[in-house]
DNA sequence: GTCCTTTCGATTTTCGAAAATCTGCGAGGA
DNA sequence: TCCTCGCAGATTTTCGAAAATCGAAAGGAC
């Protein structure tokens, strides 16, 4: 009935503080090697440990934080290596989950993705990394959703997950965004002419593209 | 100094319980569909909720275990599609990693596949579907592990982690036991050639034969 | 008879504190 | 000087109980 009141009723805090731990991860407030501290983040959230340790668990197994038994969790590091096969992984089963939806997306679905794109543009605009980073999973995925792929998004959402760290570093940078906007909308034409060579074709470009920037923000920043 | 005594010092009891959880699953007190009772757990474990949800919640991600905000745990149902979808999706991931391992796989790991090998036909002898379990795990992790895969090694186990239920179902066929056997030694046959192209088409059709196996389970089962 | 509300026991979720373990530092000895 | 040992504070891990929520049965109202 009422909208506004409803509307504080998601899930449980043990969700909440994941996504507050996701947000802290992707803002930079927590950088990779970082110690995290379960009292801190508790006190932060204003909740008990418990459920901030069942969010990190969860984190754990997205490869998003490293767990040491009785010695706490800590940002995951990746190098180099570890990004150039995480994204080859996704190459692989990404280029097989768009062949396989695109001949089943229908009119709703690429308004979902068009909608999502220009989501996209306005979060670039507004400077908003966090807001980028959603608005382009949606695009993303909105392209590989379909049916009986369910098993295949979810690695591929892990393999999504354990780079969002990375991802976010990337997105600082204006120029890195509004390319990826232009890449956008190459391969809105592509999934409209329903023609899944060019398809594929852009969307490795664009993870080339990303890849390459990763490079430079790493070799940099080291 | 006492081995029984010091035996009892891995790691946390969330991890006990975690391995606890997964033999429940495996050893089919815990059924697709069932609903899992954290406080039955904690008291079969002697321990209190807390390590409980929190292996509840590694579960989870990996598959094992679906999670429902505030109504509890259930074990989580699979049909033949998303058997048929998780196999595919190994073929692909494990071919590739195979193709990639095999040149490098010395002596010694082909020594360790090996034992994993006569492990798993001890096992099937005295009758353990757990240990035939774990040693067939080290036999083909055996194969795949090598530097520079260990992201694909992550994904790939999350794929073998989310199907280990309905894996223990058919290897309560002795048959089926004994026919892997000999795929195991085909295999390793292959291996030690190194020939790659032999390697895969076996391990091909070890799967094939696996989720045939589970198709006739799961259908007369039904 | 059907639909809606109320209530109760069972279960999940969260808390606050106790117990166990780790890390860093400084004293004592080679 | 370098190393080992052991203590003190910080941190993680677990517990036991309180709070919140759910599902189902019971009790009306129409």
């Amino acid at each position: 009935m009422n909208p506004t009141v409803s509307a504080a009723r998601p899930g449980t805090i043990a969700q909440h503080a994941v996504e507050a731990l996701r947000r802290a991860l992707t803002s930079g407030e927590l950088s990779p090697g970082d110690k995290v501290r379960q009292e801190e983040i508790a006190a932060a959230l204003g909740t008990s440990l418990s459920p901030v340790r069942e969010a990190l668990a969860i984190l754990e197994q997205e490869g998003q934080v490293t767990y040491l038994p009785r010695r706490g969790y800590y940002v995951t590091e990746l190098d180099m290596d570890d990004l150039r096969e995480i994204y080859e992984l996704r190459a692989l089963l990404e280029e097989r989950a768009a062949r396989r939806a695109l001949p089943l997306l229908d009119e709703d679905a690429l308004e979902r993705v068009e909608i999502a794109a220009r989501d996209c543009v306005e979060a670039v605009d507004g400077g908003d990394v966090a807001a980028e980073l959603e608005a382009n999973r949606r695009f993303h995925f909105g392209l590989l959703e379909s049916p009986g792929q369910n098993h295949t998004l979810r690695v591929i959402r892990l393999l999504w997950d354990s780079t969002e760290t990375y991802r976010a570093m990337y997105y600082n940078a204006p120029e890195a965004r509004h390319e990826a906007i232009e890449a956008h909308d190459r391969i809105m034409d592509a999934a409209r002419d329903h023609d899944a060579d060019r398809l594929a074709a852009e969307l490795e470009s664009h993870r080339a593209e990303a890849l390459l920037r990763l490079e430079r923000v790493l070799t940099e920043g080291r």
